[in-house]
DNA sequence: TAGATTGTTAATCGATTAACAATC
DNA sequence: TAGATTGTTAATCGATTAACAATC
C-alpha cells in the first residue's frame, strides 16, 4: 500500500505549527480553533485544516484542537519522538556553533561527535564533545549509531566526504557546503542550508525596495 | 508604473543559477543553451527560460546564452553589483562563524561590526572586526552605513533589538533567532534562517524513509 | 437542541511544463 | 539558407482558498 506523498510545501510549514503550539502550551492554552491559530500565524484557517488533515483528523467539530495533543502528534510526525544522533564534519566556527546549540538537544538531536583535519584541534573539547581527526570516522561510525552528518567543511571536500558517509550507512546529510551533493545512494536524505543563497535573496529584496522607493519619488 | 511582482519561487532559484553560471565561467565555457543547463541543474529548460524572461531576454535564438553576460546580469538582479554592509548582533559562535565567512565578501557583503552584551568579549577582534558592546549601537549606526543586521542572539531579545535597528534606519534583517519578528516598519526586509526548522524537515524525511523501508519489507 | 468548528469537496489561483512561431 | 534555440503563448498540474455538510 503506497502512502500518498505529502508535498514538501506542507512539510516546510509543520515545524512552524509545532513552534506556535509549543508557545501556546507554555502559555497554558488548552484548546485552539483553526481560526484563532490562523490569526496568530498569519495564514488561512483553511490551510491549517488542510495541512493537518494530510496526517489525520486531530480536531473535533465544535471544539477545535487540543493544544497538547496536537503538539505531540506533530512532534511524532516530524520524528521528534525518537533520538537522532548527529556528527559534525568540520569543527570550524560553524561546526562549533552547531555543537553549542542546546536547543537541538531539546528536540532530540544529539551531537555526539566533531571531526576535522586540523591537528591543532585534535582532542579539543566543545561542550563536552571531543574533536576527532577525520581518519577516525570509520571506527567511530562502527562503534556509534550515527543518523545525521552535518557538513560544514569547504565545498571542495564535501562531495567526497558525503559519499564516504553514505558508505558508512548514514541516513541523512545536513549540508552547509555551498554545492549540490551528488550522492551514490538516492535513499539518503539531504537538507541544504545555503547561507549565501539566503543572503542573496535578502539583497534582491533590498534592491527591489530601493527601486520601488525611487519610482514613487519620481511620480510624486 | 507598477513593476509586476516576481514570485519568491523564482527569486529562490536565482542564486542557484548564479552559482552554476559561475562554475561554467571558471571552467571557461563561453555559451550554454537552456537545455544543456537544464541537464546539469536537474530542472526543465522551460523553467530556466521562463525564470530568466521575468527579468529580460538575455539569450539569442540559435545561440543560447553567453555565460559571462548572463552571470553578470543575474548578479545585478540579485544586487551583487553594490556593496552591502552587515553588522552582526550576538558575537557567540554563530556570529563569529558569520564574521569568518570569507565567501560573503566575495559577493559584496562586508561584515563591519560585531555586537554583544557580554563584557568579556568587549574589544575582542574576529578577523579584524572589533566586538563592541550593544550600547554603542546607536553611535555606530550614525557613523557607518549599515544595510543589513544579522541577528544571532537568543530569541527572547530578538524582537526588541530588531525594532531598535529598524528605528536606526536599517534596511534588512537576517534573522537566525527562532521567532517570527513583528516589525514596526513593513518596508524592512526580513530573511529567516531557522536551523531547527531545517533539522525537523530532515528528521521528517528520515522517518518517512524508515516507514517506507518497513512497508516494503512487509510486502516482500 | 443550537452554536461552533471540523473534515472534506469544489472552485480558484498560481506555478510549471509543453509547444511552437519568431529569429539569430 | 538550414538548423538551433530562444521568447512567449497555451495547456497542465498542483497548491491554496472558499464553501458547506457532518458532527461534536
Amino acid at each position: 500500500m503506497q502512502e500518498k506523498e505529502i508535498s514538501q510545501a506542507v512539510i516546510r510549514r509543520m515545524p512552524r505549527y509545532y513552534r506556535y503550539l509549543g508557545e501556546l502550551l507554555d502559555a497554558g492554552v488548552e484548546r485552539i480553533s483553526s481560526n484563532d491559530l490562523s490569526l496568530r500565524m498569519n495564514v488561512t484557517a483553511s490551510q491549517i485544516r488542510q495541512d493537518l488533515n494530510n496526517f489525520g483528523g486531530f480536531g473535533q467539530q465544535g471544539y477545535g484542537y487540543n493544544v497538547k495533543y496536537l503538539y505531540e502528534e506533530i512532534g511524532k510526525i516530524l520524528g521528534l519522538n525518537q533520538q537522532h544522533n548527529i556528527i559534525v564534519i568540520g569543527a570550524g566556527n560553524l561546526g562549533q556553533a552547531l555543537a553549542n546549540y542546546v536547543k537541538f538537544e531539546k528536540l532530540g538531536f544529539m551531537i555526539i561527535g566533531l571531526f576535522d583535519v586540523n591537528p591543532a584541534l585534535d582532542g579539543v573539547t566543545v561542550r563536552g564533545i571531543k574533536i576527532r581527526m577525520l581518519d577516525e570516522l570509520e571506527d567511530f561510525c562502527r562503534e556509534n549509531k550515527v543518523d545525521i552528518a552535518a557538513l560544514t567543511m569547504p565545498k571542495e571536500k564535501a562531495d567526497a566526504i558525503a559519499n564516504r558517509l553514505v558508505g558508512l550507512g548514514i541516513h541523512a546529510i545536513w549540508n552547509f557546503a555551498h554545492v549540490d551533493l551528488e550522492l551514490i545512494n538516492k535513499d539518503v536524505v539531504v537538507e541544504n542550508v545555503h547561507l549565501s543563497d539566503s543572503l542573496m535573496q535578502l539583497s534582491y529584496n533590498i534592491v527591489k525596495n530601493q527601486r520601488a522607493k525611487e519610482n514613487s519619488r519620481q511620480t510624486d
